[in-house]
RNA sequence: GGUCCCAUCGUCUAGAGGCCUAGGAUACUGCCCUCUCACGGCAGAGACACGGGUUCGAUUCCCGUUGGGACUACCA
């Protein structure tokens, strides 16, 4: 968990040496913060002379953005803006079955709503196919690939095949020597390595390392000319001088691969960085599949975007014992050196804690705003910011969500009626008639409609009754809210008003009369 | 199966060999506050996966076991 070697050196981050390449060009005499000779003490230049760290979120669009996605997100875009950065966003598009358009528009909605703004993109890799051919015929002509006209179907078989056998099911390497020639069914295949190894130094796992036998001859560019993920990211990553590649650790696996073909065209690498994963509560890694909920579910359900941010943040990464973070304090503190290494489960638990928690610590006339947003589709409420603000104040420490709010809030705007059927069994009775008669007598002689009047006033009812308070709250929050549930009374009759009050109690009394029989309201009144 | 990664309360985590009687947060339980429900306050229960080393001393370092996860495509 400690970092190693040079990772401590006063707290700088090894980073490319040489400005970005321009307009596709290879970036020269870059340090390399993954090859052997990393950090010698004192090698580590500080601030201005090093390049401006520039980090990507590359997400292909081939469904919505979810938890997992924001989370590499977030880490992308707090370690650019902690080290003044630049954040690009690129669209990993070379998926041509599953790709669709409207994810694209989905990912960039969830980022903004996020407040996750990128400075560069979106690219699409779609639109730079050009480049990606430039690469490949470099390779080809440096023997580092080679073009091989296996047709898939059969590869799938043989793979099969082999896997049955219990064989590593990889590619035979058949066409790897034919020295085949460009063709409308030849792929290109990477050239790996037959023997030796490939290794390098992650910011946050540490030290990794894999055998080349363990890895096959990739196909790098389909038939179609359509190049495939882990050539991509490479050209991307070169071509957009990324200095620091942050992501999910599931693609531990694929950085060999990807190290290789940054070698094979001599082009330093950037330094990378394998984020622990976001699991859904089964354990596994979080995917549609898995109930993963697109980000824009949440807002539907009422989360606040920093709730997302604060919580994303702290999953994997620490700052002592703090749980709370304003935005500027998450990019403040952030740091590759806080980052742990072992996957965390995503808790709804805590998740809506934290979502109760900004939901109380912000002002009435925000809450309200939002509160409003919400309520618009259900019950086209008032449009008015002051009564949503006194709406809010009621709820804002009693619900987890805005939508949870939002019908909480319902009665505010609209006659509780039809009462909720329990309560209005218990607490709409004729034996509470004169009692609602009293107070709704009571509450007209009231001078102001002031919280503190009202609750003065039903505690006089009580005592004059010889009761509890909660005896002759309930019937009356009944009737003004339905259910016997609401806010305190004082500030829910402040806020419906005079009139409003009046009505209600006036038709809780109907209600009752009419929902008991002649002799029963006889006997209990 | 193979390769790689990971391992502290249920969950998120603090922990950089003695500061640990293992801390915080959440969830849970109890009490207090209280017109309902919440909020809030106080208290409680709850973890270093196991086995070997190294060391005067391991939660911490090394090895193994076990467990979990990821990857294993002309997906990304």
């Amino acid at each position: 968990m400690r970092p190693v070697g040079g990772r401590r050196v006063s707290g700088q981050q090894p980073r490319n040496c040489a400005p970005p390449g321009k307009k596709g060009r290879l970036r020269r005499e870059i340090f390399w913060p993954c090859g052997p000779n990393y950090v010698k003490k004192g090698t580590i230049r500080t601030g201005k002379a090093m390049t401006t760290v520039r980090t990507r979120f590359s997400p292909s669009p081939t469904g919505s953005l979810h938890l997992g996605g924001a989370h590499t997100a977030l880490f992308n875009w707090l370690y650019a803006r902690r080290h003044g950065g630049v954040f690009i966003l690129r669209i990993e598009d070379t998926d041509k079955e599953r790709s669709q358009e409207k994810f694209v528009a989905e990912i960039q909605e969830s980022l903004t709503w996020l407040g996750l703004t990128w400075d560069e993109g979106p690219y699409r890799q779609s639109r730079r196919l050009h480049i990606y051919q430039e690469y490949v015929e470099r390779l080809l002509a440096a023997g580092a690939a080679y073009y091989c006209d296996c047709d898939p179907e059969e590869l799938k078989v043989r793979r099969e095949t082999m896997l049955a056998r219990g064989e590593k099911p990889r590619y035979d390497r058949r066409c790897r020597e034919l020295g085949l020639g460009r063709g409308p069914t030849a792929a290109v295949r990477f050239k790996t390595p037959l023997s030796g190894a490939t290794h390098w130094r992650d910011r946050i796992k540490g030290p990794i390392a894999f055998d080349h036998a363990e890895l096959d001859d990739l196909v790098i560019m389909r038939a179609d000319g359509i190049p495939t993920y882990n050539f991509a990211v490479v050209v991307d990553d070169i071509t957009m001088a990324v200095t620091t590649v942050i992501r999910g650790d599931d693609h531990v696996p694929n950085t060999p691969r990807q190290l290789l073909i940054y070698e094979a065209l001599g082009v330093e690498p950037p330094e990378f960085a394998h984020m622990p994963l976001m699991l859904g509560q089964d354990r596994a890694k979080l995917s549609k599949r898995h109930g993963a909920l697109p980000v824009l579910e949440y807002r539907r359900q009422g989360f606040l975007p920093h709730t997302l941010n604060n919580y994303l943040a702290r999953v994997g990464w620490s700052h002592g014992d703090q749980e709370i973070f304003s935005p500027e304090e998450l990019i403040r503190y952030f740091s590759l050196e806080n980052v742990g290494k072992s996957a965390g489960i995503f808790d709804m638990e805590k998740f809506l804690w934290l979502n109760s928690h900004y939901l109380k610590e912000m002002s009435p006339l925000e809450v309200g705003g939002n509160l409003a947003f919400y309520l618009a589709a259900a019950e086209g409420g008032r449009p008015d910011p002051g009564y949503f603000a006194r709406v809010a104040a009621t709820l804002q420490a009693r619900c987890k969500t805005l939508a949870e709010m939002a019908q909480a809030a319902a009665f505010y705007f609209r006659d509780p009626r039809p009462y909720e059927a329990q309560a209005a069994a218990k607490f709409l009775i004729p034996a509470n008639v004169a009692l609602l008669r009293e107070i709704m007598g009571r509450l007209e002689a009231l001078p102001e409609l002031t919280e503190a009047a009202v609750s003065g006033m039903l505690k006089d009812v009580a005592d004059a009754a010889g009761v509890k308070v909660v005896n002759v709250a309930q019937p009356v929050r009944v009737a003004l809210a339905g259910k016997t549930v609401s806010p305190g009374l004082g500030d829910v009759i402040a806020i419906l008003g005079q009139e409003e009050v009046a009505r209600r109690l006036q038709n809780a009394i109907r209600f009752i009369e009419e929902n008991s029989s002649p002799d029963e309201s006889a006997r209990r009144t």
